[in-house]
DNA sequence: ATGCACCTTGTAGCAACTACAAGGTCAAGA
DNA sequence: TCTTGACCTTGTAGTTGCTACAAGGTGCAT
């Protein structure tokens, strides 16, 4: 598939797509005669992964993290382990703030159906202290 | 507070807060007699929020809209319910992804405690297609 | 043969910070 | 009293993660 496919398949631009090639967020897609870049379903899948966990609020350098835990194939389990669980920590944490937040939303939600003006807590919902930042 | 308190506190740079009230996403703090920047706990829960949000992948615009709701009293409820049912799509669809992401992450980790190499499917945990984005 | 999708390199813009510098004020401790 | 460190201002410039152009060229379908 082209790069014009792929970028519409996934919502991305084709600037972007080459622009993670060149940042190797993205393998080289092989070439055809006429050298035109000619992804594969794994390119779909992946840049699809890319950009869902870019969403979700995840770094560049944090995807990467990621995309290498694919090919954990050839390394220690001790070690992907540790890298695993800081993930979890973190997914863990983005999903209670998520349901908070989501929680809060349909609360408002409620009170607007019975046309009550109620107090607005979205603000509170994500606003319990922060855990001091760990070292 | 002082702007160096309310930094540590949130894990926000003193200049990051600056930048905030630049940009009118956080209001401008009471002056002390000395000109400083007094904060009030209602800085510190707008400014965690601001935070929580950002790191959940939401956008500075998305952010004041979302702050904005919680002024709504003055907005009459229909206009409140678009938006709110708007961000609550959108906060299901990271709450999904984010879930698909943890299971996932939680299988590796079970794989490994088994000491199991195990296929690694988290580029397609996230990987199902993307739905066309509306227009 | 015209137009569109693709190729390259390069430059420059935007968003959301982050990091200085320069020059000044304020307040607590040795 | 003097120094140190946190704060104040304005301003400029760097970083990340794109996004948008420009210039010049190739491939290919109608």
């Amino acid at each position: 598939m082209r790069i014009g496919e792929l970028a519409k398949a996934t919502g991305t631009k084709a600037e972007t797509i080459r622009y993670y090639e060149r940042e190797n967020i993205l393998p080289a897609a092989d070439r055809t005669d006429s050298n035109y870049r000619d992804y594969s379903d794994d390119h779909l899948a992946t840049l699809t992964f890319v950009r869902r966990a870019r969403e979700l609020g995840f770094s560049m350098a944090q995807v990467r993290e990621l995309l290498a835990l694919s090919d954990h194939d050839d390394k220690p389990c001790q070690d992907v382990d540790q890298l695993v669980q800081r993930q979890m920590v973190e997914v863990e944490r983005k999903i209670a703030d998520l349901s908070a937040l989501r929680d809060e939303l349909g609360q408002m939600l409620r009170s607007c159906r019975a046309d009550k003006i109620g107090e607005c807590r979205i603000v509170e919902s994500l606003a319990r202290p922060l855990p001091p930042r760990c070292a």
